[in-house]
DNA sequence: ATGACTCCCAGTGGGAGA
């Protein structure tokens, strides 16, 4: 079984760079970030011609994530239970017996924003709803854009970076907090090249200059943990003319 | 360096992203 995780910036604008990449990487599902899209906009026909059926959840110009499968999927949650929120930014769903969340996390603009404090409080829920969700579901991904650079080793210029959004000390805790969980970034369960991201600015030549941050994580569960037998970043699409900003991370499951 | 790019909604600029 493979998943992935793709922020698209516009899946308005980057429909065509979807199709083209699920034909070359013919996952079993897909979490989306960033659709920017209402969900009656959603291009539903035509990744159903590509073979996916999809769960979305969308708003206007900003946030909206959905995930496309292969196999129907079960139990579909919007957002977190409890947690009154304007913002689409999570969706789950249960698909061949692993229950799988798709998460646009806050990016916080500025550790002393107004931005930055709901950014804390939608990271304390979603923990306490992970938990539950763990508890009911051992078989359990949690993938996409987080916005936290977890670690320097994450950051081109930990420097530069130290302090600064998705850097803050506060922003790994919570992020070591998901792992505290029995989550296991799958990721670092392998030997991966060094200077590996998953985002570059748009500005400043910094994908040609590999100067970015990995904000988008691939996060498993104790039980899915043994099977997992890939994690990559796929650079390739970020080289598309008109690219997202990130680039998808594919995690790849033995069975 | 208050920059840079890209998206959106707007509408001939501005907010947000990260």
């Amino acid at each position: 079984m493979r998943l992935a995780t793709w922020n698209v910036n516009s899946l308005g604008v980057r429909l065509p760079q979807l199709l083209d990449w699920l034909a070359a990487n013919p996952v079993d599902a897909i979490a989306l970030q960033e659709l920017k899209l209402t969900d009656d906009k959603f291009p539903h026909a035509e990744l159903a011609a590509a073979g996916y059926q999809a769960q979305c959840f969308g708003q206007r110009t900003y946030n909206g994530v959905a995930l496309l499968t292969r196999a129907p999927m079960a139990d579909v949650v919007r957002n977190i239970p409890g947690f009154a929120d304007e913002q689409a930014r999570v969706i789950a769903g249960t698909v061949s017996g692993v229950r799988v969340i798709g998460g646009y996390f806050p990016n916080g603009q500025a550790p002393d924003s107004d931005k930055f404090v709901y950014k804390m409080a939608w990271l304390e829920a979603l923990r306490a709803w992970v938990a539950a969700e763990l508890a009911a579901h051992p078989r359990l991904v949690l993938l996409g854009d987080f916005n936290i650079a977890p670690e320097d080793r994450d950051v081109y210029d930990p420097v530069a970076w130290a302090g600064q959004i998705h850097c803050t000390d506060e922003e790994r805790t919570h992020f070591r907090s998901l792992l505290e969980l029995g989550l296991c970034d799958a990721f670092r369960m392998f030997e991966q090249p060094p200077k590996s991201w998953s985002w570059w600015d748009y500005r400043n030549l910094a994908f040609r200059k590999n100067q970015g941050l990995r904000i988008d994580h691939v996060l498993v569960s104790p039980a899915l943990a043994p099977e997992v037998q890939t994690c990559a970043i796929d650079k390739a699409p970020r080289r598309n003319e008109r690219p997202s900003d990130h680039a998808p991370v594919v995690l790849t499951l033995r069975g």
